[in-house]
DNA sequence: ACATTGACCTGAGAGC
DNA sequence: TGCTCTCAGGTCAATG
């Protein structure tokens, strides 16, 4: 479930707890979840170093070494930052576990085994291999590019959105949000969205992201007229009326059929 | 080239 | 109560 909003929240948290603290000791429990390079390899380049920034792309956070190489987390939909600092505490499915030489430590993990790890020498290179389309929250992702990511696409307006390649950070659940509150139906083709509708999904998408980064992307905090708080079986829209579940390219998916459309336009 | 589907993974909750 | 089955969703390979 981790989508930009907790990755950011994930960044900002490994940021203030895990920096400047040189790495005793890194355990890989589940080297299966290691992507382009093996356990002990990956240990080698991490102890005796330390954690110098972090930064973070989609759904994506970037660790940077004092090497300047990057180390790079991806929370798969389980995935989660714990950070102890005195008690040696191992929370359930581990996948790195960082000692730190202050005595605290930082554990990774992610109860399915869908989170991946590796090691990057450069962000860029990292980037281009993935195929990341930019960042949604990155200010450089303005209108214009948004129009230029989805122009001569024919997919669902839902799809598009959380195709990372074309842009990065929206997955299944805020894209539910950004269509409810831009008023379009999921199954809407980005072909058939006038130029009105694709500045609303534009402005939601901004809107929506910002807010829940502000609140550290806990649902219980969210606007009283968001969708996700009620995005369950039987859930009310907030506006009245009872939520409909479809699936979109093999993904639940949550609408309103007063406020979106009981079909999509076409 | 693009769009969509299924596999991967594991535990919570549904349903019988 | 206890078992089995379905489902959750991020990504990528396979298929259309």
């Amino acid at each position: 479930m981790p989508e930009l909003p907790e990755v950011e929240t994930f960044r900002s948290y490994l940021e203030s707890t895990s920096l400047w603290q040189v790495i005793e000791r890194v355990v890989l429990p589940s080297p299966e979840i290691l992507e382009g390079i093996s356990a002990p390899q990956l240990r080698s380049r991490l102890e005796g170093r330390w954690f110098q920034s972090t930064r973070r792309h989609g759904k994506h956070l970037l660790v940077q070494l004092d090497t300047g190489e990057w180390l790079t987390l991806h929370f798969g939909m389980t995935g989660y930052l714990r950070h102890f600092e005195r008690t040696k505490e191992t929370p359930a499915h581990v996948r790195l576990m960082v000692d730190f030489a202050n005595g605290s430590h930082l554990a990774f993990g992610c109860q399915r085994k869908l989170c991946r790890l590796s090691l990057a020498d450069r962000e860029e290179d990292f980037l281009a291999t993935k195929g990341l389309g930019p960042d949604v929250l990155d200010p450089d992702f303005d209108f214009a590019a948004f129009g230029r990511a989805l122009e001569g696409r024919r997919a669902m307006a839902k799809s598009a959105l959380m195709n990372q390649k074309l842009m990065a950070g929206i997955g299944n659940l805020y894209s539910d949000e950004i269509l409810f509150q831009a008023g379009v139906h999921p199954q809407t083709r980005v072909s058939q969205l006038d130029g009105e509708a694709l500045r609303r999904i534009f402005g939601a998408m901004k809107e929506v992201l910002r807010t829940a980064v502000d609140l550290q992307a806990e649902f219980g905090k969210f606007p009283g007229h968001y969708l996700i708080p009620h995005r369950r079986k039987g859930g009310e829209c907030p506006e009245g009326g009872e939520l409909r579940r479809t699936k979109v390219s093999g993904r639940t998916s949550y609408y309103c059929p007063r406020c979106q459309g009981d079909r999509p336009a076409s």
